[in-house]
DNA sequence: GCCAACGTTGGC
DNA sequence: GCCAACGTTGGC
């Protein structure tokens, strides 16, 4: 279904073409089409973990000491995660999340530096994330580049966002549908404003084109994220 | 290590 | 198209 979503099949029968119109116009599957997100969660494990004998493991201090800092975001074999891989834009920033571990939490802060392309891996007999289903004229899934652009300022516990998400749900705030508790096992999320809330909490308002995330001592903030906590007297950058 | 949540697979 | 069985994710 996702697959006809990104492209309408060529020689369609009859009920392909009414899926793929189907996730293009209703509310709830169209939405993601029609969204266009703007920062990113990824989420990635910090501790070693055998996969057919391949470890996983990769934390944001793997990332760091990559070449340039940067490196290829393999391995994700779920449509949505995919699509969502495939909706970044060159420059868009995410939080890095560190997940499955003793301290699951944000750690820091990556920047898309190059859109979505054939995962190769996905070819790769040994690797872990091999899809023998997977042709390579019309490769299934795709991956990006990100760049290690810093940690966050401290640690970002789950718990913590999750008590934020608890009393937003509650009370309207905007973490209350994020997708790190509706969709808890997506590994790849966007991350929203949240629809009846000012962004824009404290300092000027940035014009629509200024890139949201701000280091340190700027005057604005950004990243949605930023609002609920300078709301609540936090800092998250 | 346990297990709830939930996405995927495949029989019917 | 339904749904039970199964596999994976990821918090705890």
């Amino acid at each position: 279904e996702e697959e006809k979503s990104t492209k309408p099949p060529a020689g369609s029968s009859k009920s392909g073409w009414k899926n793929w119109k189907k996730t293009k116009d209703s509310d709830s599957g169209g939405e993601e089409s029609k969204i266009t997100y703007c920062h990113w969660l990824l989420k990635s494990e910090p501790e070693s973990r055998l996969e057919k004998g391949v470890d996983v493991k990769f934390s944001i201090d793997d990332l760091k000491a990559q070449p340039n800092q940067t490196t290829f975001w393999d391995g994700v074999r779920n449509y949505q995660a995919r699509n969502f891989l495939r909706a970044m834009k060159l420059g868009q920033q995410a939080f890095f999340y560190h997940s499955n571990c003793k301290e699951p939490g944000i750690v820091g802060i990556v920047k898309i530096v190059k859109e979505a392309y054939p995962d190769h891996t996905q070819f790769d007999q040994k690797d872990p994330h091999y899809d023998s289903s997977s042709r390579k004229e019309n490769p299934k899934w795709s991956m990006v580049d990100v760049q290690f652009v810093r940690m966050t300022k401290r640690f970002i516990p789950l718990s913590e966002i999750k008590a934020h998400h608890l009393a937003h749900k509650a009370d309207g705030g905007p973490l209350k549908n994020m997708m790190l508790f509706t969709r808890q096992r997506l590994s790849i999320q966007p991350l929203t404003q949240g629809k009846n809330l000012p962004l824009w909490t404290l300092g000027a308002v940035p014009s629509e084109r200024q890139p949201l995330l701000r280091e340190p001592g700027s005057s604005t903030y950004g990243f949605f994220f930023l609002t609920f906590s300078t709301q609540r007297n936090l800092s998250l950058s």
